[in-house]
RNA sequence: CGGGGCGUAGCGCAGCCCGGCUAGCGCGCUUGGUUCGGGACCAAGAGGUCGCGGGUUCAAAUCCCGCCGCCCCGACCA
């Protein structure tokens, strides 16, 4: 491709609305402009770079025995009504005024109407389906340019198996491919351990690139390699252990002392015989969660024991419930609540808390003898420090992008939808089902956020726009334009992508500062003091090495770069 | 949805507080000429409902009210 000929619109500066260097950099590589919040136009070079990307991903997806399909983004609300997920998408579900549809934000409910009208028997099964579409969410608040749009394109697959054991399979092939898939695209991820969220099922994992931009949190362990999200990650922080001594109750006046440090301060202790009250409401039942000192609540973990509706109780419940103000409840003398506790907690005796009167905590609490509780659970969030639960090296918190994730949904969508199939006794069994997405752009994003410099972007091999980038440098000398023509026609001829820049009156400078920007794998520099050897320059975008090499020798030189590469 | 910031030419910004002549600067763009290995130079140009609506005033980019949009932090997020 001719850059004279094509529109790749650069910018030499930053657009002030762009933070992140991915956004920064899709932006002044004219891959992208923004239309709306979290709504983006691809121009042609950065759909270059998604095609690469979906071709990718369609290799490895056939590669496991998927197949494509295109599913419709305008979908009738009455299918996401059967779901139930209209209420559960709530308003990141966009709906149309003058129909009773609405864009699909992903395609559980289609793929499920689809099986249920047509998967007859267990012969039928398994089956993997995909789709590379755009999606549509009507997120609260697009940000970091393409990681979270309001419209987007999603590979989303969804596996359908007769048995848990196929559901396992097909989960366990997805993995696989999709480590095919990032580590193709040259990036370094890692895979988590991931809550299901208001998908349902039994089980998920994310794939996940550490970045300072990424919205999510997760807890590492660079020695042995665990690796959760935060929403759901363990450690082995030391537990409270019983004090031998039998202790009575004992009031303790203590004025204006609300928070767990101001009580620490108060009484001169180790916050670790401090209990922490919170108190959740879930379907009017109000529950009174104990943690040790300063420990975090992980709301994931919660709702996950109590379901997805607990919320916080409001001050003036607190008050009605408990007869006292957040910072001196606790669970002595409380009527009427569950009582659930950190498992950090279990069992241990010798704790402060608050006596559900304002201003006064009571110590020596025993929960084996003053309280009655109703579960020891996994509440609170992991550290920074802490020891990892696998082999007690210190964890790292890190924020992260998630790529990927994939999810053993169960029967929930089947149920709802009918979706059954006759087994080998004849009976009528639900449709087990896993779905599975990777989001385009954030590939993208990613790729960028982990490989550019400050001239601009550093494309990895399998989904650069094109591997070859060639500088005409002297527009003004005949024989320099008559070879770099001729190399632009060998490399076409062998089908090696290239974006040659062949505009005249253009200064060396400026297209050397484009050909960084743009950051092909390769530069090919023809100009007058090389040609007159017979010889050209290359450049290696990545490592900056540039060898001087014979002008007959171009395309295997560039062959073997890609061979090499593929290592 | 809560908090903060911003909206002036394609991009980056100044001017606004303290109202006043024809709304400026850099980059980019057009034309001509020179230049040609790290965002060249000279000359002449084009390009603006100052986000939108209303108000105050002799006079509004500037002051007041309302709305819209965009960015950031938080809440939310299959």
């Amino acid at each position: 491709m001719r850059i004279s000929k094509s529109f790749i619109p650069t910018l030499k500066e930053v657009p002030s609305d762009a933070i992140i260097p991915s956004h920064q950099l899709m932006l002044r590589a004219g891959m992208m402009r923004q239309l709306a919040a979290g709504i983006f136009s691809f121009l042609p070079l950065g759909y270059r770079v998604m095609k690469k990307v979906m071709d990718l991903i369609r290799e490895e997806m056939d590669a496991i025995g998927g197949q494509e399909f295109h599913l419709p983004a305008l979908n009738p609300i009455e299918i996401w009504e059967k779901t139930g997920r209209v209420e559960a998408f709530g308003d990141t579900l966009f709906q149309l005024k003058n129909r009773p549809l609405v864009l699909a934000p992903t395609h559980e409910e289609i793929i499920g109407w689809i099986a249920a009208n047509h998967i007859e028997s267990y012969k039928d099964l398994p089956q993997i389906w995909y789709q590379i579409q755009t999606k549509f969410r009507n997120e609260p608040r697009p940000r970091s340019g393409v990681l979270r749009g309001r419209q987007f394109v999603m590979k989303d697959s969804y596996s359908l198996d007769a048995n848990w054991e196929g559901l396992d399979k097909s989960y366990d092939l997805h993995a696989e491919a999709y480590k095919k898939i990032f580590s193709r695209a040259g990036l370094k991820f890692f895979i988590v351990g991931a809550s299901s969220g208001a998908m349902g099922g039994t089980g998920s994992q994310e794939f996940m690139v550490e970045s300072e931009s990424g919205e999510d949190t997760c807890a590492i362990c660079d020695v042995c390699g665990y690796a959760a999200n935060l929403e759901v990650a363990t450690s082995n922080v030391e537990k409270a252990s019983r004090v031998p001594a039998d202790l009575k109750l004992k009031e303790i006046h203590t004025p204006n002392v609300k928070t767990i440090d101001e009580l620490k301060n108060f009484l001169k202790v180790d916050e670790s015989i401090l209990a922490k009250s919170l108190v959740y409401i879930q379907d009017r039942t109000p529950y009174l969660i104990l943690l040790m000192g300063n420990d975090q609540l992980n709301e994931t973990k919660l709702q996950s024991i109590l379901g997805t509706n607990a919320r916080p109780a409001h001050p003036d419940e607190l008050l009605e419930l408990t007869g006292a103000d957040a910072g001196s409840i606790g669970p002595i003398g409380l009527k009427g609540f569950k009582i659930i506790v950190d498992k950090r907690l279990e069992n241990a005796n010798g704790l402060v808390s608050g006596l559900n009167k304002n201003d006064y905590h009571v110590a020596n609490i025993d929960l084996m003898r003053d309280v009655k509780v109703d579960g020891y659970y996994d509440l609170r969030t992991v550290e920074a420090g802490e020891p990892c639960s696998q082999c007690n090296s210190p964890l790292r918190i890190v924020n992260a992008i998630e790529l990927g994730h994939i999810f053993k949904l169960g029967t929930k969508y089947a149920d709802s939808l009918n979706a059954k199939f006759l087994d080998v006794n004849g009976e009528m069994k639900p449709i087990i089902m896993g779905s599975y997405g990777i989001g385009v752009e954030r590939i993208i994003a990613c790729s960028i956020e982990q490989s550019h410099d400050e001239n601009g972007i550093i494309w990895h091999k399998s989904i650069a726009p094109f591997i070859v980038h060639l500088i005409l440098v002297n527009s003004n000398i005949e024989k320099v334009v008559e070879i770099a023509e001729e190399i632009y026609n060998k490399l076409n001829e062998n089908h090696i992508d290239v974006i040659y820049d062949d505009r005249i009156n253009v200064s060396p400078g400026y297209k050397f500062k484009d050909a960084d920007l743009l950051g092909m794998p390769l530069q090919i520099i023809v100009g007058e003091k090389n040609i007159v050897n017979h010889k050209i320059e290359v450049k290696e975008r990545k490592t900056n090495n540039r060898q001087i090499i014979d002008i007959d020798d171009v395309v295997p030189f560039v062959k073997k770069f890609l061979i090499e590469n593929d290592k």
